[in-house]
DNA sequence: TCTGTTTTGTCCATATGTGTATAAAACGAA
DNA sequence: TTCGTTTTATACACATATGGACAAAACAGA
């Protein structure tokens, strides 16, 4: 019978997610990671691996409390616009309210990645953010069919600037703190673009 | 008579703006710096003081050859909405053709930053973004007062979009490579908040 | 040649950080 | 109690990085 573990490891895997995302992914080594969970590393390298096993599973562990997930599910007794309307106006919210600005964990550290390319941590982000645009398109696709949008919509170019959009907002809420002023820049944006709906 | 320098000063911080846009800040250290330039840890503190001190002055370069450096320009003979139509093409075109795909350099280190408040670096960045979408509040409000824009535009809600759109931009940027996603992007935005003008 | 000044080079004392190897500890089952 | 297995603890050998101190070098002027 082995040796039981000292710590939870999803608990673990929570906190490590909440620290890369306030301290960056390279400043949460494998001695700052064990130190803020309590354990040597000796713990961490059985445990996870490797740093970027381990930020894989944080990066689902982001995801899974993201605002954005919701769209992911099952939409078909829902109005897309009313949909991503209510997504952009939680995100917002969800960026202000943070009081320590942190922005958006993906985002961040797809910026903080000096050269993506061939990186396997850079691809997995940027993977993640095609992902993200192709399921928008995806939806305001099905906007289209139903009639939300005008069947000459141009969804590709609609969702990249949606895509845009959300990535933006994630960024400019670690200069701009108060929820007023990102929701006003998401929903003038969505005004635009013709995806603003309330109900 | 002082020893002269071994090395072109502003050179060196032409140089040091490339590595930080490249590797980001927290990776271009004292000696990574020194090293990239050719010199002693010695010369790089006499020549720049700090790590804070070079950056700033790394900054300010870095906006010296930025496409949105015309923003501030002299615009009493330009149409507003065309020079920033221009403008995000010109950002859109220098994002896609950067080989290494680093986006924005204030923008990443922005994102770089854990906790940015409090923090001189990140004081300094967040002032920067500020004082871009108040320049570009600027420029709509003279666009309106020259009948560019409807009277009752809410200039304050387009100039935070138009501010998020080029952050997004950036960031975006680093996921898509293609010229013809980032510009259709930056189009389908610019025409949904009436601001596209291509002449 | 000496002087004053600045720059470069080197050393010092710390601090952070890595992956690996291996022994000790912790457990239930036999 | 012994055994097998996994986890924790510790050591090893390196590597990166910092700011400061101080000596040597490089220069023009006197």
């Amino acid at each position: 019978m082995a040796r039981p573990s000292n710590f939870d490891r999803d608990n673990a895997v929570q906190t490590a997610m909440q620290e890369i995302w306030s301290a960056g992914f390279d400043a949460s080594s494998v001695k700052a990671i064990s130190e803020k969970l309590g354990i040597t590393r000796s713990s961490y390298y059985n445990a996870f691996g490797t740093r970027e096993a381990l930020f894989k599973e944080a990066l689902a562990a982001y995801f899974a409390q993201s605002p954005d997930r919701i769209l992911y599910t099952d939409v078909s007794n829902v109005p897309i616009l009313t949909l991503l309307t209510s997504t952009l106006r939680d995100i917002c919210a969800s960026r202000a309210q943070d009081p320590e600005a942190r922005g958006c964990l993906a985002v961040n550290c797809l910026c903080e990645k000096a050269d993506t390319k061939g990186d396997p941590i850079g691809d997995l982000l940027i993977d993640s953010i095609l992902t993200s645009a192709a399921r928008l398109e995806e939806l305001l696709t099905i906007a289209v069919s139903r009639g939300e949008l005008p069947a000459e919509t141009d969804v590709h170019g609609k969702a990249l600037a949606l895509q845009n959009l959300i990535i933006g907002i994630s960024a400019f809420s670690k200069a701009v703190h108060n929820k007023a002023d990102l929701w006003l820049t998401a929903r003038t944006t969505l005004e635009g673009l013709g995806l603003y709906s309330e109900e």
